[in-house]
DNA sequence: AACATTTGCATCGCACACAATTTAATCGGG
DNA sequence: CCCGATTAAATTGTGTGCGATGCAAATGTT
């Protein structure tokens, strides 16, 4: 047996073999879970400032491609967002009866539905415009800070395509 | 009437007034998007190698915290997680059906519920130590490059703190 | 001791994510 | 022109996140 540590002693569950004290394992140490957990962050940041446009997180970022083009069909709006059609579609339709945007079937071919932001859907981004400073005030970083973080976690992003 | 630009005439949806144009209203100029999808795509990357393990990414990281260190309370893992007990209790209650952990009531403080591993908890730390090398190589980066990643988001983290 | 407050966890409801399947429309080869 | 393959959305079921609420145990304040 081999002799335990004052932190071992102090904290009964902890053991120190070989795998436990890999450090690849440490929760710390994943690039994952620190993704993960400032994604999560970054939504809470969020959420005071969307309660005021009445759109949830993922719902802001679906305007946000709307606002950059209107019309998208389902896919097109899946692909810029890496979200498919089993996420989108009762997210869309709780944008359509918030009365956002309206869901237009396309008479060429009738399986395509294009997304068209409605006036108030359009209307809606002069009140988002004064989102991003927000953000940027609470993430106390400066703007080059934050443009080269979001370039290189795109790459990251880019990286892990399958 | 502003004359249309070829671009435009081939997307109807698509305007160009001043708030149209505002680059901080662009999906790829938001740092919270580059987060969020690549989360996202991380997850998915994650996702065939927690198949293996009979784990969900969630379940993956409250697992990681508890091998690094057994008999956290349930408020304890929330803290390392940044979850609190709406999100872990069901997520725990899996894991124990799984068979991985034990909920154990503190008999000092009938409030408490510490979380232990199983033998079968503890086991499984071996199958996942190939994890963290797996990801290495699809994230085609270097360890340093994603070393250093990992604490730039974890200052991101750190600063978004209420 | 009596009462209010805080703490730790559980429950409930809503909104994602996503795999798997289904439905409907279009396409393509013979 | 028919029929199988493909494509675009929608549907279904499971598992999170999280706000809101509830409850019981512990703590504190007179």
């Amino acid at each position: 047996m081999v002799a335990k540590t004052d932190f071992e002693s102090r904290n009964p569950g902890v053991r120190s073999n070989a795998i436990s004290k890999n450090p690849l394992l440490l929760l710390d140490n994943q690039l994952c879970f620190a993704l993960y957990s400032t994604s999560l962050a970054m939504t809470r940041v969020y959420k005071p400032l969307l309660d005021d446009l009445g759109l949830t997180y993922p719902q802001y970022l679906a305007m946000l491609a709307l606002w950059e083009q209107d019309g998208l069909m389902v896919s097109q709006l899946g692909e810029q967002l890496f979200l498919d059609s089993g996420t989108l579609t009762p997210l869309l339709k709780r944008l359509e009866s918030s009365g956002l945007i309206a869901r237009i079937r396309d008479v060429e071919d009738e399986r395509r539905v294009h997304i068209r932001l409605t006036a108030a859907g359009r209307k809606l981004k002069t009140k988002a415009a004064k989102i991003p400073g927000c953000i940027l005030s609470a993430s106390q970083c400066s703007l080059p800070e934050l443009t080269a973080l979001t370039h290189q976690v795109q790459a990251l992003r880019e990286h892990l395509k399958v």
